[in-house]
DNA sequence: TAGTTGCATAACCGTATGGTTATATAATGA
DNA sequence: TCATTATATAACCATACGGTTATGCAACTA
């Protein structure tokens, strides 16, 4: 049996853990928790040029996590739950399927700390 | 107020979501849910040589979410539960941060498992 | 001892990432 | 009309990624 690889938005799980994987992006994503912001605004807090921070936001909305609106000259962005919900659905599977094969996880606590009395690591 | 960035594990957070922005990754997590496997085995699924997986691998060992034990020639795999656990509890508290202030990813979340419900995986 | 198995490592390749500076563009404001 | 503001885009750079083939090597097996 294997998990199902599966449900949410299967393909953009890629896009999404990877927009997630970078520590400017999870901060631009808690920025944007507290509600829209824009470009220059986004930029402020980070020692960063501008336009580094515009391919982040590109790179969230590749993922679907951000929405960009169009006010005046300003392009600010917010927030999408949807896929940030596909990420959380998979790993909540991942985990309960996990939990599920406890005893068989157990078992290999067992067989492996037989081979580490055995044999000590390093 | 900002979402504390500092919770869990804070810099292999970095890690920890590259290592699953990749499908392969993710496959290889799911069987290695279901219990160890050595290299071979693990490739043999894939349409893929034995040294990218080694190197996946290498890729889930730095982010903490795989372990690696020695069985003769064997180096089978096998989980780690709690870095994982690190990236359940960033994504968990954004959502509760974030529900808190706009009460949105929560109705999200329940939509979707009873899209799932409806809609088992393919 | 010789062959085989299970894996790692090296060297290489094309493409993607994450940053930069410089420049373009579109909308506002004077 | 002209300057300013907000952002995008281009060109460039170094490094990382995801794959390959070839090779090395330790540990079993015959």
């Amino acid at each position: 049996m294997q998990l199902s690889n599966h449900n949410p938005s299967p393909q953009n799980l890629d896009a999404i853990f990877a927009a997630l994987a970078d520590p400017t992006r999870r901060a631009i994503l808690s920025k944007l928790a507290t509600g829209e912001a824009g470009v220059n605004e986004l930029a402020e807090p980070f020692e960063m040029s501008q336009p580094a921070i515009s391919k982040h936001l590109k790179v969230l909305e590749r993922a679907g996590l951000v929405e960009r609106a169009i006010d005046k000259q300003r392009r600010p962005a917010r927030l999408k739950a949807k896929p940030m919900a596909a990420a959380v659905t998979w790993l909540e599977d991942f985990k309960e399927f996990w939990s599920s094969s406890f005893d068989q996880l157990d078992d290999l606590l067992e067989t492996l700390k037989q081979a580490e009395l055995k044999e000590p690591p390093k």
